[in-house]
DNA sequence: CAAGCATATGATTGGTTGCGCATATACGCT
DNA sequence: AGCGTATATGCGCAACCAATCATATGCTTG
């Protein structure tokens, strides 16, 4: 595993966007929502409680990303997690902002 | 280690500002030159190549969201990384974008 | 092939944010 | 106190992006 490593202006650029991908709530809860497993979009829709459009244009972000993958099956398609980081990436976030948060509250004590 | 809990919009919140946060090159660039221990907004500038304002900005950012820590010493301010979990977030994220663009790489023969 | 369902996409708009310039604050020194 | 240095901040602008509406595409079935 490389620590630390030094980056170019162009590999930070990319670390950026991977970021900003996953830097809006609506993405998170399709995301999420596939932790489960694989779901078509109508699904995601329900699940999410989002328009069809706008959930469709939330998954082709992600897909293009290479978060998620698609597959087809007749008029449905179906979206999965595709890069197995992304959990790690989520589980690391929540963490530490649940350590944060506790420590704002025993500070006010 | 909770993995793949559910969480409230809340928290989903909180996890996209925390993303949103890391996903600017430029505040990315702060972070990496913060890896060999803590600089001065001075040597900052001087590491990124951003202006003085510029960087005092991204700065306030970073620092507002507990990503990095304040120290003052006299005329100068030192920042520090104070989330032990931020060079584990990049190295995954790098870690998987290396992954992915490998393959990317290797589909083109 | 026509109709119907599931999904994707063009166009628009409002809100957010990064950047640059100028200036303000904070601190130390003489 | 006055000056110089280090850092922060108000303001305006431009670029980006998410959400929405309407419509298009793709697939299946009768």
């Amino acid at each position: 595993m490389i620590r630390h490593a030094q980056y170019s202006n162009d590999a930070l650029e990319l670390v950026a966007r991977r970021f900003a991908v996953l830097s809006e709530p609506m993405r998170l809860r399709l995301i999420q929502a596939l932790f489960g497993g694989e779901k078509n979009v109508s699904e995601l829709v329900e699940a999410t409680g989002g328009t069809q459009a706008n959930v469709s244009r939330h998954l082709q972000t992600l897909t293009s990303a290479h978060v998620l993958g698609r597959r087809k099956a007749g008029l449905q398609v179906f979206y999965h997690i595709a890069d197995p980081t992304i959990p790690k990436l989520c589980d690391l976030v929540c963490g530490s902002l649940e350590k944060s948060l506790s420590r704002q509250v025993a500070s006010l004590s």
